[in-house]
DNA sequence: ATTGTTGCAAATTCTTTGCACACGC
DNA sequence: GCGTGTGCAAAGAATTTGCAACAAT
């Protein structure tokens, strides 16, 4: 099931931009693999997140979101209805100075999670 | 429960340090307070995170952890054992160039996250 | 007495796993 | 036939909730 292929084989390139979570996948597959389970679509998507074709959004919210660009990028949740939506233009937000919008999203707040090793953990990867 | 007294009654500074997840946590009050329930934990954590007087910390990883810092500051997060440290100096880090270290810490990644309204929710807060 | 907290256990939610079966080569 | 991927259902992990007992005012 891994290969990457540059046909999209008919999925609308705007669903693309969506960050859906495994159970909003799950029915979206529905439609056309009427068959799936959710147990397969969990088990794709962390295939495709370690091969680094998809990028798995473990961040705030209990559900996990994935998200078809695998390249680093920053994104902004709704604090109402959860959906999540890409940031793609770094200078503007909150490192820049007062708090702005993009794209009809408003931007409130913001956090910052750097990844690396602790003191004990050191070297050990 | 909600009365945040100057007096820490005998936790040590560095204790709060620590950004436990409510099953560490639970261990530790359990010390003190032996019959205390896991259910009441989570309570607690909640009612003090929705009053800012903790931070509920729902980033990446399975388990939440909590931080006695309610104040907006970065993290990090080791990769191989899943601590949690504070970064306060802003001016380091990948935002400022090169990946550096800090307190012993190896940076070897970031996320940002935004957070906001999406355009449909718009207003509704 | 009234109000708010707690312990306990059961329920919920999200995710992972075991296993027998089906499909492609 | 053989190996890999799949459906299904059950297990697992983290968190939340209902409720009766309890504590505090």
């Amino acid at each position: 099931m891994l290969h990457a292929t540059p046909n999209r084989g008919g999925i609308a390139p705007e669903k693309l931009t969506l960050h859906p979570t495994a159970a909003e996948l799950y029915e979206i597959v529905r439609k056309r693999l009427p068959k799936i389970s959710l147990g397969t679509v969990y088990r794709n998507l962390e295939l495709l997140a370690q091969n680094n074709i998809i990028q798995k959004l473990d961040t705030s919210g209990s559900e996990a979101r994935f998200n078809g660009n695998p390249e680093r990028h920053c994104h902004i949740r709704c604090v109402v209805c959860g959906r999540v939506g890409d940031i793609l233009d770094l200078a503007l937000g909150p490192l820049g100075g007062k708090f702005k919008e993009t794209n009809g999203w408003q931007i409130l707040g913001y956090c910052i999670e750097y990844e690396g090793t602790c003191p004990k953990c050191r070297g050990r990867r």
